[in-house]
DNA sequence: TACATTATTATAATCGTTACAAAATTACAA
DNA sequence: TTGTAATTTTGTAACGATTATAATAATGTA
């Protein structure tokens, strides 16, 4: 509780507590959640927040560098409070997103050398393994 | 000419006046443009088209797999005829996308190794190099 | 030609997001 | 503490990309 006031107040952010709770909802649920799945659910205990306010404080949060825009979906944006390089796989079943490492270090780029890289963003699209296993005991 | 309409008829989509143009302009063009962009570009020679119908042909090629959809924007959505497996930079400075190769097969990713791999976007945004010579000869 | 099927178009509706201004809260000096 | 300025939150309206719907046009076929 205490250390994500600081983490706030670091970043330059203070720390409200409509910041405190939402990045605390980013940080605990690591669910690569919608501006509606954490309004939703906040609003049980906060019946005041504002969607607005959900969206002033992404956009914050991201313009500090403590979150990162997750563009796997067509239309909605997903956030991510982990801003080390990841990858993100959508399962095509069930929806959900996950995370996964890759070597960032090796990859092997043509074309573009010379490039200045500031994000590397590696999505993939898919069947997660609970899904395979529900889809193949189904048939 | 004529060997987009057989493209588009192997591929299972009756090849009407409208379809061969889009198809075209994303196959001669490599932009990765928006709806947006095709609809303004064909507007000239054709003035009927409708955005409609760059929105229904553009769902179909997807649907049918000539065509992919390029997710490096936040907001609005991309297209690219070419389906190969290939990344995309953005640059940040003059807005264009750049495509590049990449060693698909090499990727070394943890935590997901079972998962099934259906579709892989890598995304890099950062400086072109067109851009970084310009910027720098300006200061 | 006559009729059924498909494609295109125009318009309205939807949905995520942003702009804006009022209300509430917080910071701080008198 | 009190008054006032600055910041934050909120509600509503506006926006832009996309989708839904229904009418019109074009095409295929008997
Ligand atoms: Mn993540
Ligand atoms: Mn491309
Ligand atoms: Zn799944
Ligand atoms: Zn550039």
């Amino acid at each position: 509780m205490k250390t994500i006031e600081k983490y706030l107040t670091d970043s330059g952010i203070k720390p409200s507590y409509q910041r405190i709770r939402i990045l605390s909802y980013l940080m605990n649920k690591k669910n690569h959640p919608t501006v509606e799945m954490i309004h939703k659910e906040l609003l049980h205990d906060i019946p005041t927040l504002s969607k607005t306010t959900v969206y002033n404080t992404l956009k914050q949060f991201v313009e500090k560098g403590i979150t990162q825009i997750i563009n796997i979906e067509d239309n909605k944006t997903r956030y991510d409070a982990d801003i080390s390089t990841h990858g993100h796989f959508k399962c095509l079943n069930c929806n959900k997103v996950y995370d996964f490492r890759f070597d960032n270090k090796n990859l092997e780029i043509s074309d573009i050398e010379d490039f200045d890289f500031l994000q590397t963003h590696l999505y993939i699209k898919g069947i997660c393994n609970e899904c395979k296993y529900l889809l193949n005991t189904k048939n």
